[in-house]
RNA sequence: GCGCCCGUAGUUUAAUGGAUAAAACAUUGGCCUCCGAAGCCAAAGAUUACUGGUUCGACUCCAGUUGGGCGCACCA
């Protein structure tokens, strides 16, 4: 990777571990910069004079201490035949250093069909354990199915007719007069499954809540009586969240008679769950949630302590709702009365390739309004079309040219502003790895394969590739052939599909 | 009341503390005798909610104000 080639290089000549590269907007600046002179209080160009290396075309002070570095077109010229050779392992790291990462999302009661707020944290979990998977972790999906508790005996309820939830799965229940509580939540569970796939997400294990009873939760509760971070209070057990950073206490086991349902609280559900997946042994554990369950992370954090796991292995992003518009107005989306927009809907209507890109181009922190009209009108012109096509091109290209390995030895006749700024745009591919899987922000990804798209288009626009000169049509074969690896790539990790003809 | 998140072109959104705030859609104009016009080029459009502060430098960090979302159960 070349950042990293030269953040070493500016580390070696300052003596400074903490080196960043920014990529400056103007080309002028150069393709990477850093303000490390500046942070230092040193004159730039005595930095310069220590940087040995013949990566560079130029490297020049500018501005009030910014260090600029052109990239040599032989550096650029040779990393063609590198993709070349990689192809699909273009753009995988090691930093995961093969650790095993538990990545949980969705996880919906199993009370009503997934909707446009279950995509999000849906499409975003899939995604980044791609990401996750291409930075080098073991990655596993996974969904936890809330099967005991309060939600299910008011799918109960909904079964003999009393109030409950309203939507097509228990009113198909209804009507097929399912009483027994498992049959109708294997049957929802089904229907979740299927949604999953059709939204292309293959989960590792569907995790039941029910199985960790009575075994686990009985383990668990114990384990944190011996420790002394149990008391009983009117007749309920309480956990001392309090003493790890909790703004109060939480009860594990309710007082009978205060509950028709189970008296375990999902809390403690999820502490043995906690422990179960860290006995499985996940390094990590990633989980989505939902806005609507912020709250819950600091108990999260409280019992993992509790329980003697570092908790900084446990990493919640939160990523906020997804607000439902009809005809200009919010609609306030509900399980009990049935408002909502399926996610089978959504897909039947934009096609699965749309609404990946749709939820990946925005931010997880910021908030999203949907409105599935608008949605449906603006689905011809989303931008995915554009990454898409510029795949397209580059097949019909290449089905043309009737030259099936072009001869990777000529890439040093690229030599076009328009043929180098191609280049330098597909080996940021394992940069927007890397930075995404530290930061998680999937919009990157989006982002890149339209920038890509872009600087291909002008490429074509710029460079026949199909010409009289043989050497150079080699030369240039082999940059789309470059390009069409990154951007598969690239619509690979988005779930997105690359296709040859649209 | 307390806590978390958000406020950026007409709209939907970007922007690892950096250089002229970026794109898509919408609007206006130009480009197919030439590898796919689902493309390319250009114009117009922003006091980054407001006020202070920190910094050589703030959309970004801090404080306050304001508008909105969410959460503060022996619900999940």
């Amino acid at each position: 990777m070349i950042r990293q080639e030269i953040v070493k290089l500016v580390q070696k000549a300052t003596g400074e571990e903490d080196v960043r590269l920014e990529t400056p907007e103007d080309k002028k600046y150069g393709d990477y910069s850093t303000n490390i002179a500046f942070r230092l209080k040193k004159d730039p160009k005595e930095i310069i004079n220590k940087l040995k290396s013949n990566l560079f075309e130029k490297v020049e002070a500018a501005g009030p201490g910014f260090i600029n570095f052109f990239i040599s077109k032989e550096y650029l010229q040779k990393q063609v035949r590198e993709i070349l050779k990689q192809k699909n392992n273009f753009g995988n790291l090691k930093i995961g250093q093969n650790k095993k990462v538990n990545v949980e999302f969705i996880s919906a009661n199993p009370t009503g069909p997934l909707h446009v707020g279950n995509a999000r944290g849906g499409f975003c979990g899939d995604v980044l354990a791609n990401v996750f998977n291409k930075a080098g972790y073991r990655v596993w999906r996974e969904y936890y199915v809330n099967d005991r508790g309060r939600q299910i005996k008011v799918l109960q309820d909904t079964l003999e007719g009393k109030q409950g939830y309203k939507n097509e799965y228990t009113e198909k229940l209804i009507k097929k007069g399912e009483k027994d509580i498992d049959k109708a939540v294997k049957y929802i569970v089904k229907k979740i499954e299927n949604t999953a796939k059709i939204m292309g997400i293959k989960f590792d294990k569907w995790f039941y809540e029910t199985s960790l009873y009575p075994k686990e939760a009985k383990q668990v509760s114990g384990f944190l009586k011996k420790k002394g971070l149990v008391y009983e209070k009117d007749g309920a057990i309480w956990f001392k969240s309090t003493e790890f950073g909790d703004d109060k206490d939480r009860v594990l086991v309710r007082a009978e008679k205060k509950t028709t349902y189970e008296e375990e609280t999902y809390f403690l559900s999820d502490i043995a769950y906690l422990k179960n997946k860290f006995g499985r042994g996940f390094d990590w554990l990633v989980i989505f949630l939902g806005a609507e369950h912020h709250g819950y992370v600091p108990r999260l954090k409280a019992a993992a302590q509790a329980l003697g796991y570092d908790k900084e292995k446990i990493t919640p992003i939160v990523y906020q709702l997804v607000r439902l518009i009809e005809a200009g107005k919010e609609v306030k989306m509900s399980k009990r009365t049935g408002v909502f927009v399926t996610i089978d809907e959504l897909i039947e209507e934009v096609s699965l390739d749309v609404a990946r890109f749709f939820f990946l181009t925005r931010s997880h922190d910021s908030h999203l309004n949907f409105d599935l009209d608008l949605a449906k009108e603006q689905s011809e012109k989303n931008p995915v079309y554009y990454v898409q096509y510029a795949h397209a091109r580059i097949c019909s290209i290449l089905a043309k040219s009737e030259i099936r390995n072009p001869k990777s030895e000529n890439v040093k006749l690229l030599t076009h502003a328009s043929e180098l700024d191609l280049i330098k745009q597909l080996i940021k591919l394992p940069e927007v790895i890397e930075d995404t899987a530290k930061d998680y922000q999937l919009q990157r990804l989006p982002q890149y394969a339209m920038e890509l798209a872009t600087v291909f288009h002008q490429f074509y626009r710029d460079c026949h590739v199909i010409s009289e000169d043989k050497n150079l049509t080699q030369a240039r074969l082999a940059l789309s052939l470059a390009t069409q690896i990154v951007l598969k790539n690239t619509l690979s990790l988005m779930g997105i599909s690359a296709p040859e003809k649209m």
